[in-house]
DNA sequence: CACGTTCCTGAAAAGGTTTCCAGACTGACC
DNA sequence: GGTCAGTCTGGAAACCTTTTCAGGAACGTG
């Protein structure tokens, strides 16, 4: 049905290989002969068939993303810059929702593997040994890596990862409070899983230390909306006077929950998230944040992938021929974005 | 490197042809065959490759999912929904993100097409010649479709296609408006080229003009926060008491600005949004909205392509081998998904 | 014991592409 | 004119599966 590389030789009258030829490499064939071809694969439409071409390149030209929960707005963001900068290196993107539920992620990853060339994993649920054993798997750890594995929001040795600088956006959040003369300030924490809440947490609790302050810390909650109003009312008992969320979802509930309860933000209560998702600033009150830069973290993902692989194609020559160091040259690549704090109005002077 | 379906033959000592039906349809080998298979396919992590299965088979067990703007909230939750509901039926997504650009839209789905085996378009932006020129491409229309495609949140012949009831869901929305005493309504349309946006407008005129109320149209805006803010000093200006968006984020847009401007909402003006995103009913005031069904939206179209993938590949036992009548067989399917007005806040009686 | 069934297995082809290798042709140079 | 290098082309193998077809074994029946 479809038209093959068969009927475009039949049409321009050449063979297959010369077919392939003048569409991929021009150069190596005369101009007539491309031209005719050419025209032979306009006119019958002729799109050449990914999935045989792969089979024989061992290359799909497809990079899979996983991500724990597409409804979270932060990830959309990402993917959206993931998408942008794979199609412009002419790579597709399999997306693939786990739900939060580490044993889908990894047979999702398995049953992914051979239709992608690399994986973007997304804040993975999935433990440390867990990601691990799955990389051995898929061989992206080895000296040869086969499909690469590249971490997005996440430490875990001895995968190349992108990720935001949280004990920097904490130590802007606690500066801000501090200055505002809060003392003691409250944490909601994220699951207990996630490697971004145990990686703020620690932030927090290194820049609390510093200026001296208390921390308080509230439960593990869903990174959700619900998780946050869930935990209001035991943030509003506890002696606080500002809450730092473990990001915007949960700030929001909390605002939520503070507006139904009549506890006034900032007057009574500051409340700082993290993310900076699209409708922080839309609230009442507008929500200080800590800004992460998504856009950044996709593209740098992208870029670090598609690096990996190319260095895979041809391992001898390197973008930059200048020697490295042996330390270099053993990775594992971090990359760290930068965090920034905006401050809108639900912080404000601590209550006396 | 991986291995291969021969790699597994040679390790349980039988053929390939063995081991693809140990695997694939285990009932037609010997039970100690089958295990043999099994234990050496475990032992050398074997996974089929897809891509070449698909070579043969003409099934990629891809999809395809094409949308305009993953940063519009309304859209990841479509996303999720068509994720959850394709992995159960084994298919795998493949995502693509057009910014809203119809050249972009078209090239992809030509790129995409080898790949995947049907199409779910989600507000495709391309016009409704190029989609059909694209569909014929593709075979979509017809009679023995190749690749189907099912286009979501847009109508347009001969695609089959789910849709929100938005004419409904606007005499809902005009009714309460209606009983709250407003006469005159603002409409803050949408992308010109946009189908929901025509299709929401028609339905707001036939409520409008039910209920014998001025329609004040205001003009065409970009379907993000800032187009809302855009135009809100515009509808202010204008004589109506209250303003119905193109879709939640204008809407949240008009909101902001308006708590800018200190105009009362909704003393002065109430506010009517349309899709009910995750935040709408944490904005102060709650957005009244009207709710569309997305998740169902995600299912229906997931059941649509599938039941189209499958009759494809058996033309003649039908689900259901109840005759049918002749129009029913000459498809297009249309799916027509349910609105629900949400009252919150943001809606209140008409200034006198 | 011969025959027909049924069940299981292996060989081989097919699917669409790319790449390797060898051959044909051109032109230049001795 | 003969040789050589260089350019271009076609044939065929390879990638990994699935499926078709035919053959072989086991079994039951007449």
């Amino acid at each position: 049905m479809a038209a093959t590389i068969k009927d475009v030789a039949r049409l321009a009258g050449v063979s297959q290989s010369s077919v392939c030829r003048a569409l991929a490499r021009p150069e190596q064939v005369r101009p007539d002969t491309r031209e005719r071809v050419e025209r032979a694969a306009r006119d019958l439409g002729y799109y050449p068939n990914r999935a045989a071409r792969g089979l024989i390149t061992g290359r799909t030209c497809n990079i899979g993303v996983v991500l724990p929960d597409l409804a979270n707005p932060f990830f959309p963001s990402v993917v959206k810059s993931i998408q942008t900068h794979a199609r412009r290196s002419d790579y597709a993107v399999f997306l693939s929702d786990t739900d939060e539920d580490p044993a889908v992620e990894a047979s999702l990853i398995r049953a992914l593997a051979k239709q992608v060339d690399g994986f973007l994993l997304c804040s993975p649920r999935a433990s440390d040994e867990e990601l691990r054993a799955l990389g051995d798997e898929l061989g992206a750890t080895s000296g040869e890596p086969r499909t690469p594995i590249v971490v997005l929001n996440r430490r875990v040795s001895p995968f190349p990862s992108v990720t935001a600088d949280s004990a920097d956006g904490m130590r802007q959040a606690i500066g801000h409070l501090h200055a505002l003369g809060h003392r003691r300030v409250a944490y909601v924490a994220g699951p207990r899983a996630s490697w971004s809440n145990r990686d703020r947490l620690r932030g927090l609790r290194s820049a609390t230390a510093s200026y001296d302050m208390e921390l308080i810390e509230a439960g593990n909650v869903a990174p959700t909306v619900d998780g946050g109003a869930a935990v209001a009312d035991l943030v509003a008992a506890s002696p606080a006077t500002a809450v730092i969320a473990y990001n915007d979802l949960v700030a929001l509930g909390l605002l939520h929950r503070f507006r139904a309860r009549d506890i006034g933000v900032p007057g009574r209560i500051s409340v700082v998230g993290f993310d900076d998702i699209l409708l922080s600033g839309l609230v009442v009150p507008p929500l200080t944040t800590v800004a992460i830069a998504k856009e950044e973290i996709g593209r740098r993902g992208v870029e670090l992938l598609i690096d990996l692989l190319d260095d895979r194609r041809n391992p001898n020559k390197r973008e930059n021929p200048r020697p490295r160091n042996e330390r270099d040259d053993r990775r594992p690549l971090h990359r760290r974005t930068a965090t920034q704090l905006i401050v809108r109005e639900s912080t404000g002077p601590a209550r006396s």
